[in-house]
DNA sequence: AATTCATTTGAATGATTGCGCAAATATAGT
DNA sequence: ACTATATTTGCGCAATCATTCAAATGAATT
């Protein structure tokens, strides 16, 4: 947390009380990293679809709105365990729920996640 | 696992001992869904990215290729640490390893990887 | 061959997580 | 008001995970 001094030295640096082998190119890239605050919610979206559940509902909603009896029925878990993982996915503002009557059917609350699971799919596919 | 007959009724249909509400939404998107074992390897991959730490380790390896002391540096954890999560990552094929002396250098496997990053990027940075 | 530096590894640990269970809530039909 | 159905919720637990510590490995320097 102390002591970035601005030395004559061009390798082996102390940075925050770990040595740096090449200062340079640790400095470019700190400067060029997204700060902390957003490295942290990157994370957090990227937790909503690493999990087979999950990833299987928004997979699902993907393909056309569902309520939540019908969600479990393709995801092949309890309703329990789909009620709380739904609630996980609101909250990360991945899915929204519209309700009638006595159902709640869930949607995909955006597009970007659709690119998103385009792009991977293209990734996993070429090996 | 059993009994996914085809009936005349449209909806409330018993599929695997759940009870679905629209069996043919159902079935429709079953039948589009990747199977399992795919669902299974594309969660895996996220999970690469949903650690801050990792997706620490991943955005500055998408700048530029680093040595493991100074990834230490940029992403402010432990050498052993950081360790862990790069032997992870290799195993997931995010990241690929090049030796040179005692040291040893990382960077991104392919360029694949840096498109999701963008995609999300993209998705987080409009509200 | 002894020392030093960079990295890896395994075991241990504290934190997080995914899900089952049972109870609660909400809505519709009788 | 009672019953049935759909969904949500809080609690608890087993499993997974991220990190630390200490020891091991690998490679240059003396």
């Amino acid at each position: 947390m102390r002591n970035h001094s601005n030395e004559f030295l061009m390798n082996s640096e102390d940075i925050c009380g770990i040595t740096a082998i090449d200062k340079d190119r640790v400095e470019k890239v700190e400067k060029n990293l997204p700060e902390e605050e957003r490295v942290v919610e990157m994370a957090g979206f990227f937790q909503a679809f690493s999990d087979p559940t999950r990833l299987k509902i928004i997979l699902a909603l993907a393909i056309e709105e569902l309520c939540v009896c019908d969600i479990t029925a393709v995801a092949g878990v309890s309703v329990s365990a789909i009620s709380h993982q739904l609630r996980y996915l609101r909250n990360l503002n991945v899915v929204k729920k519209r309700k009638q009557g006595k159902m709640v059917y869930y949607s995909l609350k955006d597009e970007h996640i659709r690119e998103v699971i385009r792009t991977v799919t293209e990734h996993i596919h070429e090996d």
